[in-house]
DNA sequence: GCGGGCAGTGGAAGCGCTTACAGCCCAGAG
DNA sequence: CTCTGGGCTGTAAGCGCTTCCACTGCCCGC
């Protein structure tokens, strides 16, 4: 952009930059005819104030960051989108970085929180030491699916709750022996196998240990495959994408769902709606997850002190027939 | 970040602000004693460059950004997944926002622009004539899905190759009555139907209206309610989700896919592939579509002129069992 | 023994803006 | 008629960095 500098439209509107810039700003008085005369300008010279020097003199980006491991899958866009929405509605620009597996990402991170005024940060995505040192650098954080670090606000949807819930009507079906996908010891996640170990010790079933796999569909099949063998009667699995991936895995090794083998999922993506048989899920409010995560952070950045706190939403238990082919279910509504 | 400056390490390390600059960037002779100095004051002042300082210097923001439409469904987060990976390897931040329905469009959009080196956009989210400003302003630009904007360059991928196949394969599953829903006259989408309406010509059939309707499964779901009451042999979908809406919309009405109507959708999303029936639908290389986008703009920020071109990635056509059950799949291996 | 060249360094001029401060002019008050 | 206080405007000091240019020694070759 060779754009035009305030210093030009001074010149043209016969005017010092000062009053250029309270002209455009609406600080400080100006005279009508001399804003008119700036108008003009501006408009000739198809001005755009230099976001860098506005920037640099106020001492502020009027921008902030989010960071998590990926982006692939339904989740992350989801939250990204109720983020963006309520970042942009409070006149933030927001950028973005996905930390992958990629080197560098200490240093990646650090440039990112030069460019910003505030950052949110996903899970277990950056070490703890450099949460730490980014927040002691008085950065305004807010964490996203995890609870918070010292120094920084959280934001998170409920999971013990739900997964005792889960755990409860699945034993309900009259599933006893049980198997979970997905294991990672990040904060979601184990708190959610906690619950379910807690509540299925309360009915005097041993829980058994989580197995690991990335969370995606591939995932998911190659730890069904394993997993399928032992003949458990239900499959509990770390995410919807996870679950898909055991269903194939299921289908693969000749087993129905949810005759020989139950399946749940959870977040509820586009797809559990949709799969064959619909997955039986937890539905978190993904959009709103990262919406309450922007208006946190604007609090941050508007000076509000860190409470080391972290806000719970609110999910939904979703039954739909992969946890049971007993459930007689008209067609849902879209 | 109330961060030190370039001023308080210098003072440290008792040498000149130009001296850290050079030591820190490599760049002009320093002996080696004194960058020792100078890094040992940067680590004890944890002193990192402030972006603004080092980009208003330098001219440029080492950042570009990406508007789209909106950020819902599976789409554009993958997508966006393969534009951050290759601008982080090209050493750039990305700046994102989406325009929704929200007012004021044009001037986020001309505020986002002072903040980066290009600009990718999607589709028809702006209006050409601020797509015009923009690349006169000589902001290098990069169109997505969509053919290229005089002063750009733009990504897409093949529409009429796989829409004529897709007809095609219809045809020859003996349907007859083609429905089309989601029509937009976007130039991806338009493309499409334009394909398809020629084909469909070259053997004597004549081509339906396409029906409007959102790019959502809730827009395929009331369009599927209004269209299925004809008796078309298939509904062809300007999408994945619309397809999924008209399949719900099918069985709402008692129509079995595909028994009764064949249904096709566009993308290949996870959905497509786990739906019941799984979806027939094409394939669309949406990472590569950001990941060309993001080498595209590097290009032109390098300074090659634009060529007003648009570079055309490949499509698959994806058959799976809405278009017509006698067709017999294995299950499909991960 | 002397000039040229170069490694190493500092001074200072921007980059484009905001804003404190000061100055000017004029109307209304005394 | 002078004084005072606004209203309006300009000057200039940053904001934090990069980099051109000038300068100082010092080593080498002649």
């Amino acid at each position: 952009m060779s754009d035009s500098t305030i210093y030009e439209v001074a010149r043209l509107a016969g005017v010092s930059i000062a009053t250029v810039s309270r002209a455009l700003r609406g600080t400080g008085p100006v005279s009508a005819a001399t804003r008119e005369k700036v108008r003009r300008a501006v408009e000739e010279l198809r001005f755009t104030p230099s976001r860098l020097g506005v920037s640099l003199a106020e001492g502020r980006h009027a921008a902030n960051g989010i960071v998590f491991p990926d982006l692939s899958g339904p989740y992350f866009g989801e939250v990204l989108l109720g983020y963006e929405e309520v970042a942009a509605d409070l006149g933030r620009s927001v950028l973005i970085l996905s930390t992958r597996d990629r080197a560098g990402v200490p240093e990646t991170v650090k440039d990112l929180a030069t460019r910003v005024d505030g950052l949110v940060v996903f899970g277990q995505t950056l070490p703890d030491a450099l949460l730490t040192e980014l927040a002691d650098s008085g950065l305004p954080m807010v964490m996203l699916a995890r609870d918070a670090h010292p120094g920084t606000e959280a934001v998170r949807s409920e999971n013990a709750g739900a997964a005792e819930a889960l755990t409860v009507h699945l034993i309900a079906h009259g599933h006893r022996t049980f198997a979970l996908a997905g294991g990672h010891d990040e904060g979601d996640v184990s708190q959610r196998w906690t619950a379910v170990a807690r509540t299925l010790g309360h009915h005097g079933i041993t829980a058994p240990r989580p197995v690991e796999c990335p969370y995606t569909v591939d995932g998911g099949y190659e730890a069904g495959l394993g997993l399928l063998k032992s003949g458990p009667d239900v499959v509990v699995c770390a995410d919807d994408q996870v679950a898909l991936g055991v269903i194939l895995a299921a289908e693969e090794l000749g087993l129905r769902v949810p005759d020989d083998v139950a399946v749940t999922g959870w977040d509820d993506i586009m797809a559990a709606r949709h799969s064959r048989p619909a997955l039986t899920t937890v539905r978190q409010p993904l959009r709103e997850l990262g919406a309450a995560a922007a208006r946190l952070l604007d609090e941050l950045i508007a000076g509000a002190e860190p409470s080391d706190t972290t806000r719970v939403l609110a999910t939904d238990l979703v039954i739909r027939s992969s946890c049971g082919a007993h459930q007689v279910h008209p067609p849902e509504e879209p």
